[in-house]
RNA sequence: GCCCGCUUGGCUCAGUGGUAGAGCACUCGCUUCACACGCGAGGGGUCAAUGGUUCGAAUCCAUUAGCGGGCACCA
């Protein structure tokens, strides 16, 4: 007898298989040996170098690993890249942090050495996450990971920049950019983020220029009026319509400047004129371009003024230039007031510091050309193919409509060195290498862009650069276009539209089929969890106190959700892992005699009708599967896979088998009942392997009869059996068998109506009791008298009597069942007469109330006419029957009263 | 301001035109020889509100309320 603990024990199994699974090279596609097996690959959102694993990335795991490996067990070449970004600013940010410990700075040690530093850093404290993806069960193919820097990598980035240089897609020039001032740098729009402050609007009188008028401009910037080069009115506005033209003396300046007309002003809002500000302001630098207005740039990248702000402000920090501006209006008599107003902010993603626009010399890229190729698949062909797709598909394209330059360049050292050398007489060449450079230069004598690039630009390749572009590669040729990407909804624009524009851009080719966008997990108040509140749930924590299967289980459900976490749901889930150990642990105690796979060779009329039914169920649990995953509908696949393992498999069938399978004696028939009961719960570990890996490997290794005989043919002679590669469970419609179900469940029904009795009336669990069966089909009596044993045994009775209108006793306990029939347990004296009139006319209560329902349906001649006709005898063969189950409890209360 | 989504039992969530579901929590009974991380039996919801379409609405449409998201504006 094969004796297991009785508790299973999580850790164990996650500590042996994976490093087994890795060391055999199980997670590679080269296992494959089928030569025209079809390909399915996945590229991991590569997780930044600086980070460690979260609940969002444990969910992204989970839902690409549950598909890897079921794509793998069925057959298919299955490849999903591993890797990491190399995370430009936060990476660098981390490493001078670390240097600052030391006392320096990255100025200290230069740009080179600095490098070196972040290098060493990233072999020492990076990839935190890789070694938790471990342990999360990932099937990643670790021979093919990749990080961003990596020259292979530098080398796509380097192809990609030359590229569209060359086509004009990428142009140097100078722009309005959103500048961190705390972290020196450029940003793009999308890496700030926007919010709301209240703060307060200003009032500023300007003085117009030969005359005692003044014009009121609103502004939440009154520093920024330093540099004002006009105001501007709309041009229907009557109020300014004579001020058109006007000069206005710009007040602590002695600058002059014009009154403009821009169909931009609002004349509903503020005063309806105002201060144009084209070197600090995108709008404003839009209107300045318009009208030809002059720069004056008043602060500086420090976010303090300059020299042109005026000697009284030059070196004031931004916010102390506001309030001496506004102390100087006052004294002027030039502010009008001062009202509280609630406006937006932009400030830097990284380091939440406010961002100063401002105007610089930067590399672009112009997004709008490169969007167009996106734009038109999706719109034409509605790909890629967005899950969920509503709302997201109309994100992304709304997203690809309004495209505007990208600044690709950072004022950073970690990165991607932008490949542009300038010659001292000022030319700019852009090349791959330096060398060309030169050459294409005709000198040695170049200086190279200081700039990298924006970390999302190595990430736009990702998925063609890690399989090998810009070479023809045997991978890039097998597994581009990839299959699926599965990401969180924050990065659709960030990266998801830009791979796909870089994917037609190179090859011509959408770079994946699908993209499955997560939920988001909230903390249990509805919070968005982060590191900054303290709210966030550790997934290793997790793994810790329930099991990694159970914590997948909890994540594959939450699917495209957004859910509040919840440990009640993977306690459950817990829960379910130690019932499946506790039922693999019943079979192989039970085990001798029988092996996995030959449990149903025998004559399928030979099979027990417990056994028909458990095949039918697990094929069409198979079937629902298969059918919810290709849907991505991962809360149904758990879901089902929960419910006939708990409910048709261990409530049921281990009970209905047990009378067989643990049977003192040693015969055939135990041997084939136990075999069939091996069998049944083989297949069922591999259908939960994808979601569950570790505890099904554990299980499935014990397994009587366990060999190369499961694997998908794929696989065979791939190693030692793993239950990774066998093949997965396919629905074989033959063996789904409706009647076998609907005789199994008139004798469950049966059985639960007894327990129903039992329960109700307090019979006591020791207590014998008899059953009296009375069934009017011949059918039904052949099944109930098929199984008398087991019905005996699951409801504790002491002999079953079946007939047709068998006479009852008088002082019985009775139930209706379907198709006619009634159970009744003779009570003996046992229990209270007036305690089961009661509950019999409880039960009638609920029959009268839906018999009510349906008549009033039936007697609505609308209902009859129009309601298609088999709907109308539904509710006809619903009503007969409820009919008859109440006449059969009013003739129980008879006999009873 | 524009667009989109959500609102189902105490909690977390399924269900998208024809008998309201799950897990947890709750009640009752069980040391039944796989499992108390369990077994058996139960209770509990006018599906946010209003109006409409329909023979029939949790499900479709409209309006309202609350919550959430995206985009724009924010002088």
């Amino acid at each position: 007898m094969i004796e297991i603990p009785k508790t299973y024990d999580p850790k164990q199994a996650e500590s042996e298989h994976y490093a087994r699974w890795e060391r055999q090279g199980y997670f590679a596609p080269e296992i494959n040996r089928d030569p025209v097996a079809p390909v399915y690959s996945i590229v991991i959102p590569p997780p930044n170098v600086t980070g460690s694993l979260h609940m969002g990335h444990a969910l992204q795991h989970t839902i690409m690993d549950v598909l890897t490996r079921y794509k793998r067990m069925s057959g298919y070449r299955t490849l999903w890249v591993p890797g990491m970004d190399h995370a430009g600013i936060s990476t660098q940010i981390q490493v001078e942090k670390q240097l600052r410990k030391e006392g320096l700075t990255r100025h200290d040690l230069g740009r080179e050495r600095f490098n070196e530093r972040v290098w060493q850093w990233k072999e020492e404290y990076g990839g935190q996450i890789l070694k938790q993806m471990r342990r999360e069960g990932a099937s990643v193919d670790w021979s093919r990971e990749h990080f961003t820097m990596d020259e292979r990598l530098s080398r796509a980035v380097r192809e990609f920049f030359v590229h569209m240089y060359e086509k004009g897609w990428i142009y140097h020039g100078e722009g309005m950019i959103s500048w961190c001032p705390k972290d020196q740098t450029a940003l793009s729009d999308l890496e700030v983020d926007k919010e709301s402050q209240a703060g307060h609007l200003y009032y500023l009188q300007y003085p117009v220029k030969g005359s005692e008028r003044r014009v009121t401009v609103a502004t939440t910037r009154p520093e920024t009026m330093l540099g004002d080069t006009a105001v501007a009115v709309n041009p229907n506005d009557e109020r300014y319509a004579d001020l058109i033209g006007a000069t206005i003396e710009l007040p602590l300046t002695n600058r002059l400047i014009p009154v403009i007309a821009d169909d931009f002003v609002d004349p509903e809002f503020g005063t309806g004129a105002v201060k144009v500000t084209p070197a600090h302001d995108p709008n404003d630098y839009a209107m300045g371009q318009r009208h030809n207005l002059p720069l004056v740039k008043v602060i500086d990248s420090h976010a303090r003024m300059t020299a042109e702000a005026g000697a009284e402000f030059e070196g004031l920090d931004r916010y102390e230039a506001r309030e001496k501006v506004v102390r100087n209006f006052e004294a002027l008599g030039l502010l009008e007031k001062v009202v509280d107003y609630e406006f937006s902010i932009t400030k830097c993603g990284r380091c939440r510091t406010v961002i100063e626009p401002l105007i610089s010399t930067e590399w672009f890229l112009k997004q709008a050309e490169m969007g167009r190729a996106p734009l038109e698949l999706i719109r034409e062909k509605h790909e890629p193919r967005f899950v969920p797709q509503v709302p997201y598909e109309k994100v992304y394209t709304t997203w690809l409509e309004n495209l505007y330059d990208w600044t690709l360049s950072r004022q950073l050292w970690w990165g991607h060195r932008i490949p542009a050398w300038y010659t001292e007489d000022g030319r700019t060449i852009v090349a791959r290498t330096e060398e060309e450079a030169r050459e294409r230069a005709g000198t040695d004598n170049l200086t190279q862009d200081p700039d990298v690039l924006d970390t999302w630009f190595s990430a736009a390749l990702w998925p063609i650069s890690t399989l090998g572009w810009p070479d023809e590669t045997e991978d890039f040729k097998i597994f581009y276009p990839t299959s699926l990407l599965v990401t969180a909804r924050d990065i659709i624009f960030l990266w998801v539209s830009r791979m796909m524009m870089t994917g037609l851009e190179f090859t011509g080719k959408k770079a994946f089929d699908d993209v499955f966008i997560t939920g988001t997990v909230f903390d249990k108040h509805g919070q968005r969890m982060s590191k900054s509140k303290g709210n966030g749930v550790d997934p290793l924590e997790v793994f810790d106190k329930y099991g990694v299967d159970a914590t997948r289980l909890t994540l594959a459900s939450i699917g495209s959700t957004d859910t509040r976490w919840n440990d009640k749901q993977v306690e459950s889930f817990r829960n379910f892992a130690n019932k499946i150990w506790n039922a693999a642990r019943f079979a192989l105690m039970n085990s001798e005699g029988g092996k996995v796979g030959s449990g149903f060779e025998a004559d399928r009329s030979e099979w027990s009708l417990h056994d028909r039914w458990i095949v039918s169920l697990l094929n069409k649990t198979a079937r629902d599967v298969e059918q919810a995953l290709a849907a991505y509908d991962f809360y149904d696949a758990v879901q089902k896979l929960y419910h006939f393992f708990w409910d048709d498999f261990c409530d049921w069938y281990i009970e209905l088998s047990k009378a067989e399978v643990s049977a003192e004696a040693p015969s055939p028939e135990r041997d084939a009942a136990r075999s069939r009961l091996l069998t049944v719960l083989e297949q069922a570990l591999r259908l939960l392997h994808p979601f569950m890996p570790y505890i099904t490997e554990e299980l499935w290794q014990r397994l009587p009869g366990i060999s190369e005989e499961q694997l998908h043919p794929a696989y065979k002679s791939a190693g030692a059996p793993t239950v990774m590669l066998a093949s997965y469970p396919r629905p074989d419609e033959s063996l789904i068998n409706e009647r076998a179900e609907s005789e199994m469940q008139s004798v469950i029904d049966l059985i639960s109506r007894v327990r129903n009795i039992r329960s109700e009336l307090n019979v006591k669990p020791a207590e014998r009791i008899k059953i009296f069966v009375s069934a009017p089909e011949e059918q039904t009596r052949k099944v109930f008298d098929e199984s008398t044993g087991q019905i005996e045994r699951l409801t504790r009775a002491s002999a079953i009597f079946i007939g047709n209108g068998l006479n009852v006793p008088r002082a019985s306990a009775r139930q209706v069942l379907g198709g006619g029939a009634e159970v009744a347990v003779p009570l003996e004296g046992l229990i209270d007469f007036a305690q089961e009139l009661e509950r019999l006319s409880r039960e009638r209560e609920k029959l009268q109330k839906e018999a009510a329902k349906l008549e009033a349906q039936l007697s609505n001649p609308q209902f009859v006419e129009r309601a298609p006709e088999e709907k109308v005898s539904e509710i006809r063969d619903r009503l007969a029957d409820i009919e008859r189950r109440d006449h059969a409890l009013e003739q129980m209360m008879e006999a009873l009263g």
